[in-house]
DNA sequence: GAGTATATTGACGTTTACGTAAACGTCAAT
DNA sequence: ATTGACGTTTACGTAAACGTCAATATACTC
């Protein structure tokens, strides 16, 4: 793979914008290197933007995302009183999850029922119009 | 349990402002009766309500929201059209569930390690401080 | 050296999801 | 009669997450 990115091939990987790109490094998700006036993606800031978006499809606030995408060097080195920090943020982030796990049991059980009363409501339409056309 | 509710009991019971949930009405989420100019709110209002906060837990937008709550109704009557259009609703929920699933699994795993190696960094910090104070 | 492609930084606009405040009605209790 | 708790509508404010220009710079290429 490569070592480095421009911002539109990222765009381009992602299907998200530029504008949307300068905008996370904006508020601080992400920090590239410059290579005179022109931004330089590393593998390691490619990760970040992955990561960055799989928080969105969780639905997570851009100030959350940052804060779990921060975890990700906070383990390694820092303050004892960091690394705290950072265990407690894990603990919430995961119990987050969980409810968002439950959430989504939840949901995809009461699909069921809908699309099984949804077809059953279909086959009945079906056989209805089969004797008015006998 | 009560028959109907009345909008504040309904904003302490599920944590939401008053505000909210007259917010939701306005976008169609929900429907009370009146009595005279006060809302009541029925136990089908407030189960309504309570998928509508498990979709906010999900980070689904409150269009999306209104569109499957509207599932629940539209699984039982109306034409074919309008029964094979919530099939296919239903059919883009599903893929947006599992989606998050993967994403969650993922997380879930990324959170794992971290903590990991947090507990690591703190447990060495640990026997550090110990050799220093012996 | 003119054109084309890609990059940059502002600045302003937009949508979503409410918060906040004003100004008022209703009813029970004091 | 007024106080307080609850309800209402209307209207404006706001934070988040970008989109949409416009003006400018850099680089290549014909």
């Amino acid at each position: 793979m490569q070592e480095t990115f421009t911002i539109s091939e990222l765009g381009k990987e992602f299907g998200i914008t530029t504008r949307a790109i300068r905008f996370y490094e904006d508020k601080k998700l992400l920090s590239p290197v410059r290579d005179g006036q022109k931004r330089i993606y590393t593998r390691s800031d490619r990760t970040r933007l992955k990561l960055l978006l799989r928080g969105k499809r969780l639905g997570w606030p851009l100030d959350e995302i940052r804060d779990v995408l921060n975890m990700y060097e906070a383990g390694d080195e820092g303050e004892l009183q960091q690394l705290l920090y950072t265990c407690r943020k894990v603990e919430e982030s995961r119990q987050q999850l969980e409810q968002q796990k439950l959430d989504i049991e939840a949901s995809l059980a009461d699909l069921a029922t809908i699309e099984s009363r949804c077809r059953a409501r279909i086959e009945s339409l079906a056989i209805d119009g089969d004797e008015n056309a006998a």
